[in-house]
DNA sequence: TGACGACCATCAGAACTCTGATTAGTCTCT
DNA sequence: AGAGACTAATCAGAGTTCTGATGGTCGTCA
């Protein structure tokens, strides 16, 4: 019967133009993803930071008296986002910012003490997570990965679609 | 000076115990992952679906009939936003839910007409997407991919930080 | 100088996503 | 039959994320 599998997998697929979920790649992609943001997620939570919110003082705290859309552009989110994301630091009394002395329509964005000792706590335990990730490659390996993700990524970026 | 280099990087590691970002295999992992998205919710948008709403109708469509709790298994997200997802599916009229006529505490949910409509609309593009991604890929490549990814996932979901 | 373009910040609205909690039906084992 | 475990559905609340729109500031170039 492996001649007929094979007409109906080639039916389903002219016909129905469909590919299964498990057979593509988005679906290893998204489910990897989600797992490190589930593990990243667990490891700044006793910290009583999110994700994103980590992210923005891990930055903050490299380069202090950074403007929101710096940040936003470092941390892969739009301005708008960073602004929730500053929002809620902010009043959790993490960051301050003060208006720029010259550019007066910039805020200078700056990590507090207490912000300062989140993002170390934090940070112990999402490195860790990082570091476990590293040691489970090869040095080798970890450059092919990067290799492959980096031509997923052109692939992507150059899409015709997004144009049509 | 590239004693003074490694001399200086030892130290900011030992002392700080910070990856820089651009370090972090997380931080490709986002990217392509968030570019994915991108070309995908691209791809479905002239359909007027969302990603996570031509997930649903995908697999809604394969199986009639589910309940939501199975769709979520399916869609790697929670029931709660399954709800969410098939509230809003429902006001603009893609899907119909009815009680099942054995075990009542379960709604079978469907694609309408117009749902389906829409799928095929969206799965056109979104599967050329997938299509240009796989074409990008030698089946060698595209295996090292996923075996890679594994990997990570495997890494990811035994860590002991989870744990603790 | 004045217009235009680029950039910063933010509001508004919508969707997705999670954790936590509640309510209720189904199943199993005693 | 009844207790306990499991599952389904959903509400509540918070955070992140996007697109779209608005208003203000800076720099450049005619």
């Amino acid at each position: 019967m492996v001649v007929n599998a094979y007409i109906i997998d080639a039916v389903r697929t002219m016909v129905l133009m469909r590919m299964s979920f498990e057979e593509r790649l988005g679906s290893h992609l998204k489910r990897v993803e989600q797992e490190l943001q589930a593990a990243k997620s667990a490891a700044v939570k006793p910290a009583g930071l999110t994700v994103p919110q980590y992210a923005a003082l891990f930055v903050l705290d490299e380069q202090p008296g950074i403007s929101a859309a710096e940040l936003a552009r470092r941390c892969l989110v739009t301005p708008q986002t960073m602004t929730t994301i500053l929002r809620n630091l902010e009043s959790a009394g993490l960051i301050e910012r003060t208006p720029h002395p010259l550019h007066k329509h910039v805020i200078e964005t700056r990590p507090t003490a207490a912000g300062r000792k989140a993002l170390d706590q934090a940070d112990k335990r999402a490195a860790a997570v990082e570091r476990r990730l590293a040691a489970a490659f090869s040095e080798e390996e970890a450059d092919t990965l990067r290799a492959l993700l980096a031509r997923v990524s052109e692939s992507l970026t150059t899409d015709p679609i997004l144009k049509s």
